[in-house]
RNA sequence: GGGCGCAUAGCUCAGCUGGGAGAGCAUCUGCCUUACAAGCAGAGGGUCAUAGGUUCGAGCCCUAUUGUGCCCACCA
């Protein structure tokens, strides 16, 4: 393979014949194995006809990475994948569509037409979001895709719908609902956004009964005043106790309501007089049951006034409100406008601004949901990570009021209710039924349907086979780890929390990993409107999924938004390039057929060194990767291909490949063990480069993604040849240093005397120092004697060495920079000194610690002792 | 009103259980050293927001302050 690889790695001559291969050999499809553990993820399922953006993309890259880890480290490793009906976004779509295409609403086509009209729809792009899933390298199990309406998941639906129902947790009521007048459905309050607006404060007088007097009300929505059924003061204000029990007539309307006094109005606010209108205000609904006040609706469905409105019938709510303050300052009841900012709340999906408003729905009681779903959580069985989140879901839930489940869409469960046409009685039922079980006559059923987020909650145990007793559910149930981003913690984690307890009896998953927001490079949330979106596949298909997967991986830290910009794409695609070309290098010196590790007993110096360090980034990434630290592990992986393996080790190594024997052939196979074996840790982010590389060099298996996970190895630790290399390292960078400062061309070679106690050492590090710090012979002894009195001298912790280079040392440059190193050195050990004569410090501190310093101490005092002799030759 | 983040190099961000401040990009210098110019070798650049405290030792822990962002609640 060698001779032809090209200079730059070609993602897209590898993405998809990988990505086929994985596919067809099987490799993601998991099963119940007794013999291994088991390590599950269910995907967020993205909204069926959805289009992946850059936020799927950071999701799906984690779970992958993760899975992918899992898999190779041994796990019975499943990635469920699917899609979401979607409720109202799907729905508005094909509304949009019908609209365009034909000039039709959905009431247009009727119930059944137009569901047929979505399914098609779904048919048609329900793959797209899967494909290009696909594209990033995820490994799904899609023999087992699922969506959240296909025959098990609607089972699921209805046996949670019945069991809830039965069990009292589920029932129907005229309560306050937020309406979205564009959608015409209820919304649960989690769907509500709220945004500050700025508004008015209308102050209008209310005339009392037979008398002159008046009393002044402050209110942002007159048009609710149609619906006003009281007037409230709080029983201690003392301003209006006369009032109580008085009689007012409504303006414009002339009906009568009464005074009442109720805690709930605050004195100081407004004027203390509060218009009641309980049919359109979730206070006001509730001051409505205390005292028993008639609920006036005067909205219909799409926010336009009904009849009680009178000569406003028909108006807009908006254009009604503009009204009524016309009509009102004629009469002269209009005392003042104030301006006013509040926060009003908008529909989630469509952004209009939904109307709080009594209605018959369908609810979830929490309460006794919540209680475990709190419990399981503050015992840790559930834990957020990172772990901040655990109180914003605790608050949450602690306070969670009723969830409002039906809708008034078509396209959803349909709720399972059956309502007799001849006697009235409601049948609640698993199945299908046609006649009322208790008078025989026909019944109908219930036109709602249920929120999105209702089968979604059941999402990690319906897609595992639940109602029925699966023996996948029996082995991938609880599931391991959640992945998902903080913006939906109420819509879905926390109801998946509550039903898995309910319904299963058990937690839906052990870990919730939270991520942030992908941001556009301004810190700006991407988005539709903003046309600042950057959309993933273009990405790929420019740059690679690797690169793509290695951008949202790195400088990641969970539950922090992060910014996307090119640069940082560009970025990891030089990485992906720089380990091309660094195993395009390995290959092209390669004889060896077999990847094992050499007879440790012919490694060299930098041999040891390397898988010394290779085997702690073993260690580290591994822990990185169980703690859901990926952007930490990804760094460190990045950090050790860069610049240990590449930039000093195969540096290091290149002159033994014009030997012959054991010097080059274990240089060989250090070179493959460490490569290969540090690929797999790469696999899970980069899998496509990593199965590429790894299948071009010697390797055993079919494939990285099912090879094993590389193990921490005792015999590879080696922590001498660690402080040694270290050393010499330093020297090399010591006389690169001076040449780059004294502006030596790095061409040009030189003569170097390394004066050093540990001459074993330089004998060693001489080809290293001839190579990369480009020297022509280097002389090592214990003493200065016979070396030329024009040099420059680098100094060490171990040696000192001289540079003598005559024609080309500036005096001045150096003594400058012998002085500025002094002073570093004097610095440095004034700073450990402090420490040292610190009795806190000794006494308190470990003995480990103490004992760094006190070896740092004497490392540096005697470089400076050097870097003084020199000074002193060159004045 | 309540809660939670963030504030570290010019920019964007890491910094895992407190033990001598890091990366990428940008800038400057010098290199086409046959794996890689999408590269190599160097350099400059930070009182880790401010003020206190705990500690032998604080970017990291505690308190307060400032700036900034988000979430929840919803006083009509």
């Amino acid at each position: 393979m060698a001779e032809e690889l090209s200079k730059v790695y070609d993602p897209k001559a590898v993405e998809d014949r990988i990505y086929s291969n994985w596919v067809n050999k099987g490799y993601f499809h998991t099963k119940v194995d007794k013999n291994k553990e088991p390590f599950t993820i269910v995907i967020p399922p993205p909204n069926v006809t959805g289009q992946l953006h850059m936020g799927h993309a950071l999701d799906e890259t984690f779970q992958d990475i993760i899975i992918r880890a899992k898999r190779m480290q041994g796990y019975a490793a499943l990635w469920l994948p699917g899609t979401d009906h979607a409720g109202i976004a799907t729905q508005i779509k094909v509304e949009e569509n019908l609209r365009k295409e034909k000039g039709l609403t959905r009431h247009d086509l009727g119930r059944e037409e137009f569901l047929k009209l979505v399914w098609d729809w779904k048919e048609k792009f329900g793959n797209r979001i899967i494909n290009q899933i696909k594209k990033l390298g995820c490994s799904c199990d899609w023999d087992r895709e699922r969506f959240t309406m296909d025959e098990g998941c609607s089972k699921a639906v209805r046996e949670v719908f019945v069991n809830l129902y039965n069990k009292g947790l589920i029932y129907r009521g005229n309560r306050i609902i937020n309406w979205c007048p564009c959608c015409t459905t209820a919304l649960s309050d989690a769907e509500v956004e709220y945004a500050e607006q700025a508004g008015n404060f209308w102050h209008i007088k209310y005339p009392v009964k037979d008398s002159d007097q008046f009393v002044i009300i402050a209110t942002t929505r007159p048009e609710t005043l149609l619906g006003d059924t009281a007037v409230a003061v709080n029983p201690e204000d003392e301003r209006y106790k006369d009032l109580v029990g008085k009689t007012l007539v409504l303006p414009l309307v002339g009906r009568e309501i009464p005074v009442i006094a109720d805690e709930y109005v605050d004195k100081e606010f407004g004027t203390g007089c509060v218009k009641i209108t309980p049919a359109h205000d979730p206070n006001d609904f509730e001051v409505g049951l205390r005292h028993n006040l008639e609920q006036i609706k005067v909205l219909n469905d799409d926010a336009t006034i009904n009849a009680y409105g009178g000569k406003y019938q028909g108006m807009d709510r908006y254009e009604a409100r503009k009204a009524m303050i016309a009509d009102l300052d004629e009469l002269g009841l209009l005392v003042k406008i104030e301006e006013h900012t509040h926060n009003v709340g908008q529909c989630y999906r469509c952004g209009t601004t939904v109307e709080p408003i009594t209605s018959n729905q369908w609810f979830v009681k929490m309460e006794p949901l919540a209680k475990p779903a709190v419990e399981v959580v503050k015992k840790g069985d559930v834990s957020f990570i990172p772990e901040r989140f655990s109180k914003t879901y605790m608050n949450w839930m602690e306070n969670v009021h009723d969830w409002c489940i039906s809708r008034q869409l078509w396209w959803g469960h349909r709720i399972p209710a059956f309502y007799c046409q001849d006697c009235g009685e409601m049948t609640v039922s698993k199945t299908d039924i046609d006649t009322c079980p208790k008078c025989g006559g026909a019944v109908k059923q219930e036109d709602d349907v249920l929120d999105t987020w209702f089968s979604s909650a059941l999402w990690p145990f319906s897609t595992l086979g639940w109602p029925e007793k699966t023996e996948d559910l029996d082995y991938f149930y609880p599931t391991s780890v959640l992945v998902t981003g903080y913006d939906i913690i109420f819509f879905w984690v926390a109801r998946m929390i509550f039903s898995g307890l309910e319904h299963i009896g058990k937690e839906p998953f052990k870990h919730v990993y939270i991520h942030g927001l992908v941001r556009d490079s301004q810190g700006r949330k991407m988005s539709k409107s903003l046309g600042n979106g950057i959309d993933p596949l273009e990405i790929v298909e420019q740059y690679g999924a690797d690169a793509l997967r290695f951008t949202l991986a790195t400088g990641n830290s969970p539950g922090n938004d992060m910014r996307f910009y090119m640069e940082r794409v560009e970025a990891s695609r030089n990485f992906a390039n720089k380990i091309w070309n660094a195993s395009r290098f390995v290959m092209m010196n390669l004889s060896i057929d077999k990847n094992e590790l050499p007879d440790l007993s012919k490694l060299h110096i930098e041999d040891k060194w390397i898988l010394h360090k290779y085997n702690e980034l073993v260690r580290e990434v591994t822990e990185n990767l169980d703690k859901y630290e990926l952007g930490i592990a990804v760094q460190k992986l990045y950090d050790f291909i860069w610049d240990e393996f590449c930039d000093w080790y195969i540096e290091l190594v290149k002159p033994r490949f014009s030997e012959t024997g054991d010097s080059n052939e274990t240089a060989q196979k250090v070179l493959t063990y460490v490569l290969s074996n540090t690929l797999k840790l790469l696999h899970p982010f980069m899998p496509f480069i990593t199965e590429e590389i790894w299948q071009a060099l010697p390797h055993e298996g079919e494939s990285i993604m099912i090879s094993e996970w590389p193990k921490y190895n005792e015999a590879l630790v080696n922590v001498e040849a660690e402080q040694d290399m270290t050393v010499i390292m330093e020297a090399i960078k010591g006389v690169r240093n001076v040449k780059n400062e004294m502006n030596v061309p790095p061409s040009k070679k030189v003569k170097l005397f390394v004066v050093t106690e540990a001459e074993g050492l330089f004998t060693q590090a001489t080809a290293f120092l001839e190579k990369l710090a480009s020297a022509s012979e280097v002389d090592i002894r214990a003493h200065k004697a016979g070396i030329p009195e024009n040099v420059v001298s680098v100094v060490n912790p171990k040696a000192e060495i001289l540079l003598p280079l005559d024609e080309l040392v500036d005096k001045e440059k150096e003594i400058e920079r012998l002085t500025k190193e002094k002073a570093k050195l004097e610095g440095e050990i004034k700073r450990v000194e402090g420490k040292l004569s610190n009795k806190g410090f000794t006494d308190k501190a470990p003995a480990a610690v103490v004992e760094e310093e006190r070896q740092k101490g004497e490392k540096y005092k005697a470089m400076l002792e050097k870097v003084l002799e020199s000074l002193a030759k060159m004045q």
